[in-house]
DNA sequence: TGAATGATCACG
DNA sequence: GTGATCATTCAT
């Protein structure tokens, strides 16, 4: 399930060097019936990449200057994907810094809003839509690791950001 | 609380 | 084409 990414670290390894984060936040959007889900409409060039065997990444623009990273996690034709919402950083700090400082207008940078948002952890990845559809579990430059980690003492809220299924308590984080 | 800012999709 | 909406962030 979803909360199984929680501990997980995420690894991308770039030009100038490798960038690890501990997932601490996530949400999971599941299926058709799922009304916030972005395949609740059925299959668009949008959220193609949803319906794709579990272990993809599906990376999307929003917000006219956003982008946000999820993981997909069924089987092939059943759209849905874990929305990452937060990471610690682990490794690389130096260079999510200064990932950070070129993508956001923001002057306030500092080690507590470095990562803690889907927008500003893609920021801090360098991640855009060239990363969407990206097979993490064959790639050697994107991928997950099991830091051996076992997150049981998560809670359990409704999604954030969202004008539709809001009971549904589907946002994990610890 | 609301501005920034542009892709996406339905409609026809 | 048009208009509504948007899984956000930041400053006021």
């Amino acid at each position: 399930m979803a909360a199984d990414l929680l501990g997980k670290f995420l690894v991308i390894q770039t030009e100038v060097g490798r960038i690890v984060g501990e997932i601490n936040e996530v949400e999971s959007y599941i299926g058709q019936k799922d009304p916030a889900c972005h395949a609740s409409v059925g299959r668009t060039p949008r959220n193609e990449v949803m319906f794709w065997e579990g272990g993809h990444a599906y990376v999307y623009f929003t917000y006219g200057m956003y982008h946000c990273l999820n993981i997909v996690t069924e089987k092939s034709g059943f759209p849905s994907a874990v929305l990452i919402r937060s990471i610690i950083p682990v490794e690389g700090t130096d260079l999510i810094l200064n990932n950070r400082r070129k993508s956001s207008r923001s002057a306030k940078i500092s080690p507590k809003n470095l990562t803690n948002g889907p927008g500003k952890l893609c920021q801090a990845l360098q991640l855009n839509r060239h990363h969407n559809g990206l097979d993490l579990t064959k790639s050697n430059q994107f991928f997950l690791l099991d830091s051996g980690k076992k997150i049981t003492n998560f809670k359990r809220t409704p999604r954030i950001g969202i004008s539709k299924g809001k009971r549904l308590k589907w946002r994990f984080y610890y």
